[in-house]
DNA sequence: AAAGAAATTTAGACAAGGCTAAAATAATTT
DNA sequence: AAATTATTTTAGCCTTGTCTAAATTTCTTT
């Protein structure tokens, strides 16, 4: 059995990796909220059990045992986010919080009954892929909102979770993965996005719009 | 934040107040199968906190503030267990092992999600009484099976949910809180009890049935 | 290319929560 | 009542995962 810990290195190990390319020991440190000096440590423990390999003062790697385990988790943590919004209605923007601490104590059993109940999906309610079992994940093609160019029709494919504040704001102009909406403008001096959605303009500020990503709209 | 370690001494102690009156440091040892010493050093630790009182060498009692929190903590876990086996179908003889690590990271959001969603049960699958979110907690007035008196019709009220073992066989002859059967015989040298329900009779040891409570029916 | 800045690692400490072995106290037997 | 046994506590150690301060190494700037 590995630690919550640990559990939490390799997930965050994994998301880096996913979204920098680089996984630096400050990366780590400022993701999971410890000092550097924790991180090298927990990484010698990591290599130690060949779940990362590690070159001094350069990144860390996940080795495919590593990354399969920081699938696992990551499919508890949005099997847990779709369940609770769905089965318990808890609204989208709580759900990050509470699949963080859930995530660690699903059993297989449970995960399984999980999966069925909500019919083997293949999102979360953020948009982001579940991984399958064997530790596969599709990845959708996808940019973030900030790169379109104005007078595009794009669809939602995923927004981050990582801001509750910014999800109550998306989820009360009605800002959801699937959604439809057209770029209207990109406002001048790193001004927001003006976006369209159900007949209403909506303002969206330029670092939010990094966290959006979206998809042409076939049209 | 209490640790999860705190919070499995205070529900162990208000289990063994519960059962046996007197919580000694050896008893706490055996249910948490932990060393004595550890027992021990945390008691210690629990009487600075005023969460109990220990006097040396004699037992140890909880302060009101530690029996809140006990009674806490098995809220969650009753909850838990009610609504695995409600919402998820899992089996009763497996509920109680996934509401141990449950019950401690349940936050009171989703505590009230679940009790709403169960329409505030009353009991846990095992006739169990679930602790009111103030403290406060029913009791049933039973007495244990194997003080029954042969030729009584009895309402099995609760049973013990530490032996899966013993939960998979009171299923399987359709002995669950509520129901209703007749004490037949008790066989003599320490013999089983036999018990009737659904036309059919059974035997139970009389060591499983002392983990069995139940009460006269009215008739 | 050298100096300064930034990132990383090492060294050493600490808190939690566990353990074993030995000492102290209480309970039981003779 | 003394001796033996059982229980509880103390003392000291270990592991995990964290921290700060200091030493390295790498990167950036001049």
């Amino acid at each position: 059995m590995l630690s919550q810990s640990i559990e939490d290195y390799l997930k965050a190990i994994y998301e880096i990796e996913s979204s920098e390319g680089k996984v630096s020991t400050s990366a780590l440190s400022e993701k999971l909220g410890v000092s550097p000096a924790s991180v090298t440590s927990m990484v010698k423990k990591l290599s130690e059990r060949k779940l990362i390999t590690h070159k001094r003062y350069q990144g860390v790697k996940l080795t495919p045992a590593g990354r399969k385990i920081a699938l696992e988790i990551i499919r508890h943590h949005r099997l847990v986010e779709l369940y609770l919004k769905e089965a318990l209605g808890v609204p989208w923007d709580q759900v990050h919080q509470e699949a963080e601490k859930w995530e660690h104590v699903l059993s297989e059993d449970l995960e399984d009954r999980i999966d069925k109940f909500l019919g083997y999906p293949v999102t979360d309610p953020h948009g982001s892929p579940i991984p399958r079992r064997d530790g596969t994940m599709i990845v959708r093609q996808c940019n973030a909102l900030v790169d379109v160019e104005p007078d595009t029709l794009v669809k939602v494919v995923e927004v981050s979770d990582h801001d509750p504040e910014l999800l109550r704001y998306l989820g009360g102009i009605g800002l959801y993965p699937e959604t439809e909406m057209t770029v209207v403008s990109k406002q001048p001096f790193k001004g927001p996005i003006i976006v369209e959605l159900t007949g209403k303009e909506h303002p969206i500020g330029r670092n939010a719009a990094k966290y959006i990503m979206v998809e042409k709209a076939r049209n």
